[in-house]
RNA sequence: GGGCCUGUAGCUCAGUUGGUUAGAGCGCUACCUUGACACGGUAGAGGUCACAGAUUCGAGUUCUGUCAGGCCCACCA
């Protein structure tokens, strides 16, 4: 058979990628009622490339996928992508920035979204021609997009659903709000981070200083408070002070919140602007003064420093105060700001009506689904953190003021204020009837259709076929970084809208750090980038590097070094496959020699390893068991055994079925060269997963491992002696029982790959000894050289010569070396004798 | 403040229910360009399994504590 002397898997990996598409050959029909193994994909973000993490992801997905269907199970693997509202508006208005020198507010909403979809249509591709390169076998006549018609529908569904229930509503409360986005976030959009900050102890009036770490909000304050057990309680407690920098006065109020002993014991009291304070403001029925705006300025209820940035106005406050001497004192202090997940500017809190999801409900039916074993975690650890977050979970602020996304079903009525939330457009109002209607401008967070996906994807709310034979999922595989944004939710409106789990396993699976095991970022510069490392090394290199390192729970560190020691695993494989190919086929393909029955007992052993440990998620460990297989078992002692033989039948067969292991793991090498045995199938994705069993041949291992070990024993031997590896030597070998046998049935085998005649003698206990011709003018030449060694070295032992000007240190390193040669010497002395 | 995880060879990591001599890859040393492969072969060196106790016939593995590091959650003026 033909086949090229290098491995170049750039030659043959992107025309198979095109093919295991172009050809549909991982399209499965729905036969609702039979047994299925499904997935729906993570959706990455339309906007996005891939990186290493979905490189990562994609290759455990991959490779479980390829061996269900290998398994002969209906295997469905649903490809998508999400449309990343947030992040992909600040994309898309970077871009307009940097471009244009305009920004999205410089468009109205309609000409904004066309930008946007534009976009779409011309990049949105690129991540999945990326994933169709990296050989993924997902049903692309499935793909998803989550604003397609299709999804958005299940959207709106969702949406009157929940609020038809009432887990949906509409309100005032405290949120967080990101000045750059002009938008709300979830409190797991923003990311909160120790900062360095200081604390302003400010005299409001004589014995009441209060003390705050933003003095800027002062000029919002309504309150002071004082715990009621403080001393100044009874004389303070309902009194009004003038607060400094207005003209308005307000209250002392007691409330627990004013911790005894920590600050100054009185707290400022600002219901617009902080969470604690909002809720002391409903408590005691404080008004509400905003002075800072949406856009991070202060407002006009901030008077003279109306205007001027938030951070601006606190140096102005901080400054005026000290100037009437108001400032008693500013101590360090460290505290914890939170900021925009997307863009890193601070986030303001600031009280905002918005759309909420009530989570409590939604939660328990999850918590049970994990308690009881529905779905469970792997590894089961994560359960723990999902328990932690669920059991404390908080109503979710659904809504954005975003433009690129789904938008609210729900429209309100000009004339009577009533909200009406419909499946179809209204046309008018549920409430007065008016026409005066207008849709809510505010879009829904990205999760909300990401939460919807495994079963969206199938075509819900439709009763489809898809739905019926591939719902509930079996499994998710994703990172720990998004169990609360994505998993948890989808839980949640898996239980509450189909009544069943959206997958029973979840494979929680860890971060791909570099080398060094910092996380890849682009700022720091070690982004490993996988296409680059596709076209270096090719695809296969790249998934078992990432496969075989990947324990589970713990993070990976990546480094090009592994992928290249994974490629030289791939062309070791080319090469065993070079010398198979160049031998004859033709034969009864039955074992005809111990190298064949004990390799066909390690390929089942291999197999039945590689099965075990696909069904436990140990990708590692299925990467190392055929690593291992491939380049100790087959090339290092089984195909050097066999060039003894004529017969080489057998040895394809075994090839054959140890391409097959290999192919979820290395699906392109193991493609190209099983299309060369012209197997007649059409691809090896569809050809069976070989079985195995624990049932080895234990006749031919037991016989193998002693061969091994005689082999083993004359290379030392040989290595030991310094003998030229091109020489056979004799030698004498003394055994009894079954090594003898196996040495006798097998010396031109071990002729061969040892290089040595042996004598055998029957006679306990095993030992070998080599008749070795020395070389004497070689002897002499080293005997010579290290004399030399010492002689040098004993002049520095005594410090002779002009080393005596320069006396060195002696040390008993020194000395314990200088024996160590003159033992060597004697040894070759007596060495050269014997000769 | 609450929770989770990690500490094993120079580096990155395995080590399944406690059981002889603790493994892998890379790196390192020596020898070898042999007709599949130097992206290779052969033979090696290298570890007080963070530390201290406890349980046990037996602990890298179980328990407690200490030290070190990492991560997540949390309305700590």
């Amino acid at each position: 058979m033909e086949i090229e002397k290098v491995y170049e898997p750039q030659r043959f990996e992107p025309h198979w990628a095109a093919r295991w598409v172009d050809e549909q050959m991982f399209r499965v029909e729905a036969e609702p009622g039979t047994p299925y193994f499904s997935l729906a994909i993570p959706p990455p973000n339309v906007t996005g490339s891939l990186h290493m993490g979905h490189m990562f992801e994609h290759a455990i997905i991959d490779s479980l996928i390829r061996w269900h269907r290998m398994r002969g199970e209906r295997t469905l693997w649903v490809p998508g992508t999400d449309h990343a509202g947030i992040a992909t508006e600040l994309m898309v208005d970077r871009k307009l920035q940097a471009e244009q020198g305009k920004s999205k507010r410089d468009f109205s909403r309609e000409e904004f979204l066309a930008m946007v979809w534009q976009w779409k249509e011309q990049h949105g591709g690129r991540i999945v021609e990326q994933m169709k390169r990296a050989g993924v076998s997902c049903d692309w006549s499935r793909e998803r997009f989550t604003m397609d018609p299709g999804l958005s529908r299940a959207v709106r569904e969702v949406f009157v659903r929940l609020y038809e229930k009432g887990l949906i509503y509409r309100g005032d409360y405290m949120v967080n709000w990101c000045p750059r986005c002009q938008t709300v976030l979830s409190d797991l959009e923003v990311e909160h981070g120790d900062v360095n900050g200081s604390m302003w102890h400010i005299r409001y009036a004589p014995g009441l200083v209060v003390a705050t770490t933003r003095p800027e909000t002062m000029l919002g304050d309504t309150a002071v408070a004082i715990n009621p057990e403080d001393p100044r309680a009874a004389m303070l407690g309902g009194k009004m002070v003038k607060l400094p920098l207005t003209d308005r006065e307000i209250p002392v109020i007691l409330d627990n919140m004013a911790e005894l002993g920590f600050g100054t014991g009185a707290v400022k009291i600002t219901p617009a602007h902080d969470p604690n304070d909002f809720e002391a403001g409903k408590r005691h029925n404080l008004a509400s003064i905003q002075v800072i705006g949406e856009d991070g300025t202060m407002t006009a209820a901030a008077g003279k420093f109306a205007g001027m940035d938030r951070f601006e106005a606190r140096k102005a406050v901080v400054a005026e105060l000290e100037a009437l001497g108001l400032l008693e004192k500013i101590e360090d202090h460290k505290l914890s700001i939170g900021k925009c997940h997307r863009c890193r500017t601070v986030v303001e809190p600031l009280v905002s009506k918005q759309w909420w999801m009530k989570m409590k409900p939604l939660a328990e039916p999850a918590i049970a689904a994990v308690r009881d074993g529905r779905i469970t975690f792997v590894p089961e650890n994560w359960g723990k953190t999902y328990f932690n977050w669920m059991e404390n979970i908080r109503d979710w602020c659904i809504s954005r003021q975003l433009w690129w996304g789904h938008r609210i079903p729900a429209w309100h009525c000009g004339k009577c204020g009533e909200v009406t939330v419909a499946r179809e457009d209204p046309t008018e109002c549920s409430k007065c009837g008016s026409a005066e209607l207008k849709q809510d401008r505010d879009v829904l967070d990205t999760w909300f259709s990401s939460g919807l996906w495994p079963f969206s994807t199938l075509g819900w709310p439709d009763e489809t076929a898809d739905l019926k034979a591939f719902y509930p999922t079996s499994l998710l595989v994703t990172g720990f970084d998004i169990i609360f944004f994505w998993a948890a939710r989808m839980v949640m409106f898996g239980m509450e809208i189909m009544g069943d789990v959206p997958f029973r396993q979840i494979h929680i699976h860890g971060l791909v750090r570099d080398a060094d095991r910092q996380k890849m970022s682009k700022t720091k510069g070690n982004v490993i980038d996988p296409m680059v490392m596709i076209d270096k090394y090719g695809t296969d290199a790249v998934r078992f590097g990432l496969l075989i390192s990947a324990a589970p729970g713990g993070d990976i560190a990546l480094s090009e070094d592994r992928i290249d020691a994974e490629k030289a695993f791939a062309n070791k494989i080319w090469n065993a496959s070079r010398l198979l190919f160049s031998k004859p086929r033709e034969g009864a393909a039955e074992p005809v020699s111990l190298a064949d029955r004990w390799i066909a007992s390690r390929l089942n052993a291999a197999a039945e390893a590689a099965n075990r440990h696909f069904g436990e998620h140990r990708y590692d460990l299925v990467a190392d068991v055929l690593y291992h297989f491939w380049w100790d078992d087959f090339c290092d002692w089984y195909l050097e055994l066999k060039k003894l033989d004529a017969d080489w039948s057998f040895s394809y067969k075994v090839y054959e079925q140890a391409l097959r292991l290999l192919h979820p793991l290395m699906p392109f090498i193991t493609e190209e060269l099983w299309q060369r045995l012209e197997m007649g199938g059409k691809t090896i994705a569809l050809a069976k997963y070989p079985e195995g069993s624990t049932i080895v041949d234990v006749d031919a291992e037991t016989d193998m491992a002693q061969l091994q070990e005689i082999v083993t024993s004359v290379r030392k031997a040989r290595a030991d002696a310094n003998v030229d590896p091109k020489q056979t030597v004799a030698g004498v070998l003394s055994a009894s029982g079954r090594k003898l046998g196996v040495a006798q049935a097998n010396a031109e085998a071990i002729a061969r790959v040892a290089r040595v005649t042996l004598e055998l003698r029957d006679e306990e206990p095993f030992s070998l000894k080599l008749a070795l011709k020395v070389d004497r003018s070689k002897l002499e030449k080293e005997i010579a050289e290290l004399e030399k060694v010492i002689a040098n070295s004993q002049r520095q032992l005594s410090n002779e010569g002009f080393l005596a000007k320069a006396p060195a240190k002696v040390t008993d390193g020194m000395r314990a070396k200088q024996a160590e040669y003159e033992a060597q010497v004697a040894k070759l002395r007596a060495a050269l004798e014997e000769a």
